[in-house]
DNA sequence: TTGAAAGCGATACCAA
DNA sequence: TTGGTATCGCTTTCAA
């Protein structure tokens, strides 16, 4: 049974009507630091519970210096590989009462620095970055004392934990998937990396081409996004010797690359064959579905919490094997 | 020039070194509520920027019973159509100098609770409710004095500020364009609504149909996403007089019954058109480009944010035209 | 086991 | 125009 007041119950009311002082009701409310009677525990707790109080986190925030709130820094949530790790990371948080707060740069130069001091301000307890910040200083917003984590990053920052897949594993997964269906002419589509940083994805790939005495294929370098996959194999076969596999750094990419495909009238896989990064549901109901390396996003997720909470350990390095999951696009099922 | 302290500076700090009271400082952070002479400001702003202050947005929280934060419920992140919304909210929220809370629900009844309690009780300013609650007086709470939104939302609470889109017009179109192309067999492929909803696109189909004199056709009611988009066409293309053309309830659904109709080596639009509701990315990027009836999300979620800061107003309700985006699945340009 | 009281950082009333 | 100070709701030390 309980009872709306007009104003919120704060913990002097529930003390009142408990018959306590305010700090046994702190005392029941966070299970200590001091003991407490299940007597009167339980008359505070019935008072609660009738005023519907709640404690007010920012209060308890000023008071305890943390928030529970763990800032995420990403460039867009309208794309499902971010938006399977916002997902996971939130689960996760959610079992700790924790909570994600998103700060979203839009890869906008602008934007980015009002994104990450938006969330330090609001007091984060710990920030995860999942984009590359082009200003580095901004990796040390706040201070040196937050925890920080890089998560599934391509650059790296020098003293700073890192989760992520094993991009190398799984792109060469990929690629051999493809040389073992017999291609010998694969192509590469991905995107340049900002800075001088470089893509994993795309030396690993010429590597495998290396190692099997393959043909060297330029990559087509575009975008990150379903248009630069599109754009990406338009180009590449429109070349003298197209290829008859395609690579594609990321699921956006590869839905990319089968509309190009289509449009050219291409069969896939019988044409060219196709295998995707990232494994997202997209590339599960694109036409044909796409074989894809899939990320570990719960894992990585939950490790990169654990790391936030072991705190002034050595910043180290965590690594997940990627999934090869194969669907119709590489040729196994045609 | 910044000087980095050791312990975050306080207001107290800022005052010192500008050699004025906590006070005056406060005055300047807040431009009011008194004035304070140019210099003097100018001596606290040197200050401010010599620290490197930033005020504590738990401590003033705390004090006004603000905290800049906006709650926003969805379903789930990993689903442009909500995406969409987030950031459109996001980047609006941001002009205001307001964050945007998630609160997830997963459509899973036991974190539904979890998630409105959690953005109540860590402060939000307001709700936008971007999900329907399986119980309604999860609706409620954080009591009466919270500004609340519904945004683009199927179901009505009674009492509560509506924004979306112009529904049964943005369904019309998509029906009167299949219509106009002489379908004359029209599917519709959507999910049941929770509670007793009434899902407005079926309902306006269904009038199209009989409008035009056309023969009803059993709508395909599976669920809203890729997966229920591929089981209801499959189920519509089973039956003894299979449609022609396909309204898909959302793009989601759209994507899988693309995909269905490809399984089953069907031409589309060549021997089914196909126009979709929701007009996110991934509809341009499908094969065919799926033809869509597109949602106005930055302009909802601008009249969100207005609505939310206009507390005290009679609850009205805004509604939004959806635009007609002609691409390939409908037949146009084939 | 319980309580009084100091203090987290910021705001704004009331005086000066 | 500026400053002293009470206060927001909570945690926790110290004393009872």
């Amino acid at each position: 049974m309980s009872v709306k007041p007009a104003r919120p119950a704060t913990r002097t009311d529930v003390a009142r009507l408990a018959g306590v002082s305010t700090t046994v009701v702190s005392y029941v409310i966070n299970d200590g630091p001091r003991r407490v009677t299940s007597r009167t525990r339980q008359r505070v707790l019935d008072a609660i519970e009738r005023l519907g109080y709640r404690p007010n986190a920012n209060a308890r925030a000023l008071k305890t210096g943390e928030t529970g709130l763990i800032g995420m820094v990403v460039p867009e949530v309208v794309n499902a590989y971010f938006a399977e790790f916002i997902q996971a990371l939130d689960r996760a948080a959610q079992t700790m009462g924790s909570s994600i707060l998103l700060g979203i740069t839009y890869e906008e130069a602008g934007r980015e620095e009002r994104a990450v001091r938006s969330l330090v301000d609001r007091g984060v307890d710990s920030l995860i970055y999942q984009v590359d910040l082009a200003d580095q200083r901004l990796y040390q917003l706040g201070g040196g004392d937050l925890p920080r984590v890089l998560l599934d990053r391509s650059d790296v920052v020098p003293g700073m934990a890192t989760v992520g897949a094993d991009t190398e594993a799984g792109a060469r997964a990929a690629v051999e998937h493809l040389v073992s269906h017999g291609h010998e002419r694969i192509g590469y589509v991905g995107s340049p990396m900002a800075g001088r940083k470089v893509d994993l994805r795309r030396v690993v790939w010429d590597e495998v081409l290396r190692e099997h005495g393959l043909p060297g294929v330029p990559p087509a370098l575009t975008s990150w996004n379903r248009e630069g996959g599109y754009r990406g194999a338009r180009e590449l076969m429109a070349s003298d010797e197209p290829p008859t596999a395609i690579f594609a750094g990321s699921d956006l990419i590869g839905v990319g690359v089968l509309r190009a495909l289509h449009e050219l009238g291409m069969d896939v896989p019988g044409d060219v064959a196709v295998v995707s990064f990232d494994g997202t549901a997209e590339s599960a109901y694109s036409w044909p579905p796409l074989t894809a390396v899939r990320q570990p996003f719960e894992e990585m997720a939950r490790r990169a919490l654990e790391v936030l909470s072991e705190r002034g350990e050595a910043p180290g390095s965590s690594v997940f094997p990627m999934q090869l999951i194969v669907r119709g696009s590489c040729g196994c099922q045609g």
